[in-house]
DNA sequence: GAATAAGTTTCTATATATTGAAACATTTGA
DNA sequence: TCAAATGTTTCAATATATAGAAACTTATTC
């Protein structure tokens, strides 16, 4: 039997963007910097998903859902709680994590 | 007048959770793992805002919102959506960045 | 092409997030 | 020590997240 071991994978947002919209300092990524965001994290559940091979309506029994609220994730993440994007998490044994970024614009051009 | 530029400052949850529990790999950490990973957010709006030098009433009028919700996010962001997270964040002027991270358990230990 | 599998949308019901206001508690500054 | 500033909690109201079920749509398989 074949031991399948995969490594660490670590896939951000940033990772994500650049993929479907550009690379970071271009006037697209910028644009959709915000609304994306929101946007996103469906489409991580999505990619993790599928990185697992499971179908939604698997995914939504280890959860003790029906496919039909997996779909609704993977369409839109923007209104969910936290808690609900941890749980969906962990059913497909991936971490998710927070990280903050201070950002001061010294350039405040009024 | 002094030009004041604040480096970039990246704190993540895990440097927050070094701070309260322990370092990764201690017991004590992984007990805590999840738990923590709920209430964390909060502490990590608190900890911006006063970065900041910001009062809850002063974030809430960024927001549109009184400081009594301020408060309560700060308390326990678990049950927050998304959107109400990246709301605070823009309007304390950080980024959050949400990343992925797939871990497979090779050592099945049933 | 047909059947099946997988995913999406809509509707309704219930649970819960968000909010303001006010009372309360704690902290801060003089 | 005291008053003001700041933060917390409670209550009630409103908005919205979550969920199932079923119809619908798209993708896949043979």
């Amino acid at each position: 039997m074949e031991t399948k071991r995969n490594k660490m994978k670590m896939m951000t947002l940033d990772q994500m963007k650049d993929q479907h919209i550009g690379e970071i300092g271009t006037e697209e990524r910028n644009k959709y910097e915000f609304d994306l965001r929101l946007d996103i994290l469906g489409e991580m559940i999505k990619s993790v998903r599928k990185e697992r091979h499971l179908t939604q309506e698997q995914l939504g029994e280890l959860i003790g859902v029906q496919k039909s609220q997996i779909s609704k994730l993977e369409k839109s993440a923007k209104n969910v709680t936290i808690e609900t994007i941890l749980k969906v998490f962990r059913a497909l044994e991936a971490n998710i994590k927070f990280s903050v970024e201070m950002n001061d614009s010294e350039f405040k051009v009024a």
